[in-house]
DNA sequence: ACATTATCTGAACACACGTTCAATTCAAGC
DNA sequence: GCTTGAATTGAACGTGTGTTCAGATAATGT
């Protein structure tokens, strides 16, 4: 009884990413198998493989995409290296809080990739971090900031806004656009000259 | 064959917890299978439950040992706030490169805790998390530090400085000392009035 | 109305999982 | 030298794994 009513591979496909997407976000990928996911699809398991030729591919275009997203989503504006530096703090938590469980995936799964899809996530995040530290750098340039080291300096900041994902909860004590505040108030400080 | 030369509980209980170690950190607790972990120990898989009542609970007493450890480890100095600070940071540094598996661990595998388990090492953590904020509030009130909140600041700063484990090789361009002075300036900055 | 084809099922494959336990081995105590 | 008991093996238990595929189904194009 296949070919139900509306089951067609354009619901299907992306069913299979979302139901794929939450449960590695809970339970993570070695934790999480093929049926698990196919019930969450209410499909059996066999269907899957119309939609990824794997599980492992299964998390890379995951991850791939996200960071692909990531980096497409924003670019360097205008105006003096303070004030990329702050648009791009706040984009940061911003675009992060929007999809806690692909930057939860992005970071917790890099060591169920297989070397070479490895490889090709941890170059799309170094493009990240050179873009920030090319910022602090300018701002550097300028007498704007004072750094001791502009890579460490970049990684810190990357670590301590992605920490927002790991306490906040929607409808809590703080709004998005105070949370954006109080960190982009702390970094700006960190990074002063 | 068994009880072979030299191979007494004394030796083969710390090597499990070694071997456990190694692998959860390097592939994941659900990755990880018992049989491995015995290999790596050199037994047979059965005799690991001579020294674990089950997986779960090999996983577990390695977070709450390390958390307990590390409570045990660092206890808040005489001293100005900001000289509390200084030393919790250093410390915290020093500390996690010390155990980068066991950090990595306490940190990646909380999903893979039972509930009653997760509670515990909730727990620890979050008095760990307390006692920086509660240096934060005293330099506050001593008008040391400036801050919108305490309760963020402890989390973001700690997230700032558990990084430093994401990207610190051996033998890498900074010596330890260096990554300590570097992160502790930005702090230093990030929380100034 | 019929043929086509995208979609899905359900069973099977070979293997791995965590855990248990009777049987075995060997160092130590008497 | 004999007994005891801690340490370990090796096989087994039932269940689950990722993946494949022949066959069934139903919407679509003609």
């Amino acid at each position: 009884m296949a070919r139900k009513q509306g089951s067609h591979a354009d619901i299907t496909g992306p069913k299979v990413r979302d139901a794929a997407l939450r449960l590695f976000a809970r339970h993570g990928f070695a934790a999480v198998s093929m049926r698990q996911i196919a019930a969450e699809v209410g499909v059996q398991a066999g269907a899957l493989y119309l939609y990824t030729p794997d599980k492992q591919t299964l998390l890379f275009d995951l991850m791939r995409d996200h960071l692909e997203d990531l980096l497409a989503s924003w670019q360097v504006p205008e105006g003096s290296a303070v004030d990329q530096l702050e648009a791009f703090c706040r984009h940061h938590i911003r675009y992060h809080l929007d999809r806690p469980e692909l930057v939860f995936i992005a970071y917790m799964e890099l060591r169920n990739l297989e070397p070479e899809n490895f490889a090709v996530i941890e170059a799309l995040r170094r493009q990240y971090e050179d873009r920030l530290e090319m910022i602090l750098r300018a701002g550097q340039a300028a007498r704007s900031f004072d750094l001791p080291d502009s890579k460490l300096a970049a990684l810190a900041i990357i670590a301590m806004l992605t920490g927002v994902n790991t306490w906040y909860r929607e409808g809590g004590r703080l709004a998005r656009g105070d949370i954006e505040a109080i960190y982009w108030d702390m970094v700006r400080k960190a990074v002063a000259a």
